[in-house]
DNA sequence: CCACTCCTGCGT
DNA sequence: ACGCAGGAGTGG
C-alpha cells in the first residue's frame, strides 16, 4: 500500500500521539510476521519511553530512550491507527501498542500480511535491518543521485523495475516510478545502460519531486491508504499517468498505456516517453 | 533474468 | 470465477 510519502505522513500524523509516551502494553495477534519473533521480543517495550518516531524508505522506526524499538513495515496493505482502547479491534488488527496514563493505542492492521514488525534491541540490530537500502529518494542528495545513477547506468533491468529495486534507491514504489518517468520522458522499458547518466540523474530528481509533492498532498489514496488520523490523502488526484489507462496524456493527448514488467503494472505515454 | 510466493479483498 | 492490488523475498 505505501510508498515512501504515505509512510511519511504516516509518521507526521503519529508523531506527537505517541513521542513521549510511556508504553504500558505490547500485544500482537496469533499470526507470525514475516521476520519470526515471538511476543517475547516485543515485551522488552514494555516501560520504555518513545523518544522518536522517524521513517528510513518505507520503513516507520518508533525508537525509545533506551535506543531500541521497533519497525514497522506495512507492505501492500498496511495502516497504522490510533483508536481509543476501547474501540472494537478491526479484523486484522495485529499489534497494538498501548501506552501509560492513556486511553488510545496505536494499532497496526493489515489484511494481506505482507507488511511486518521488526523489534531491535541495540542500535547496530537497528543498522542491520537498514543495511541494503539504497538511499533514500525523498531526502536525496546531489552526491546520492549521481551515486545512484552510476549503478543503474551499469544495469542490465529495464529502468521502470531498478527504480522498485529498493537496494539501488528506496522510498519510491509502483506509483511513484511510473509518475517520475512520465516526468523525465523516460520509456520505462529501457535498460538502465541505455539510457544517459543525465537522464537517469532526471528521473531520479523526478522522484524527489513527485514525492515530495505527494508528501504536502497528504500521500496517494489510490486503493485504501489513509494517514495515522484515518483520512484520506489527496496526491490521487493528481497523478499523471499511474492508473489511468485508456485515458489521454496530458501533454500529447494520446492514450495512457499499460504494461506489466516484473509482474506489476507500468502506466505510461509511449508517444511522450522515449 | 523470470516465475512464483506470501495473503485477503474488491471490482468486473 | 477471475484478475488485480501501493511490497518484498526466494529459488531456479
Amino acid at each position: 500500500m505505501p510508498e515512501g510519502p504515505e509512510v511519511e505522513t504516516i509518521r507526521r500524523t503519529l508523531h506527537d500521539r505517541v513521542v513521549g509516551q510511556s508504553i504500558s502494553s505490547v500485544w500482537r495477534s496469533e499470526f507470525a510476521f514475516r521476520t519470526p519473533s515471538k511476543t517475547k521480543d516485543l515485551l522488552f517495550l514494555v516501560g520504555d519511553r518513545i523518544a522518536e518516531l522517524s521513517r528510513f524508505a518505507k520503513v516507520l522506526i518508533l525508537e525509545t530512550d533506551n535506543k531500541r524499538g521497533v519497525m514497522l513495515r506495512l507492505g501492500m496493505s498496511g495502516r497504522i491507527v490510533i483508536e481509543p482502547t476501547s474501540a472494537v479491534l478491526a479484523k486484522h488488527t495485529h499489534l497494538r501498542i498501548g501506552f501509560e496514563g492513556c486511553d488510545f493505542e496505536l494499532r497496526l492492521i493489515d489484511a494481506r500480511r505482507f507488511g511486518d514488525v521488526q523489534p531491535y534491541k541495540t542500535l547496530k540490530e537497528k543498522e542491520e535491518i537498514l543495511a541494503g537500502l539504497g538511499p533514500d529518494a525523498l531526502s536525496f542528495t546531489p552526491d546520492e543521485i549521481k551515486q545512484v545513477a552510476r549503478v543503474i547506468k551499469k544495469s542490465q533491468r529495464e529502468i521502470k523495475v531498478i527504480l522498485l529495486d529498493q537496494n539501488v534507491v528506496s522510498s519510491v514504489g509502483n506509483i511513484y516510478a511510473c509518475e517520475a518517468l512520465f516526468v523525465a520522458k523516460i520509456a520505462p522499458t529501457h535498460k538502465g545502460c541505455e539510457v544517459s547518466v543525465a537522464k537517469i540523474e532526471a528521473v531520479l530528481y523526478a522522484c524527489q519531486e513527485v514525492m515530495s509533492k505527494a508528501v504536502v498532498n497528504n500521500g496517494t489514496s489510490f486503493m485504501s491508504y489513509f494517514d495515522g488520523n484515518g483520512r484520506k490523502g489527496s496526491n490521487q488526484h493528481h497523478l499523471l499517468v499511474f492508473g489511468r489507462e485508456g485515458e489521454s496524456c496530458d501533454t500529447c493527448k494520446r492514450p495512457i498505456k499499460r504494461i506489466v514488467q516484473a509482474a506489476r503494472s507500468t502506466f505510461y505515454c509511449s508517444y511522450c516517453q522515449t
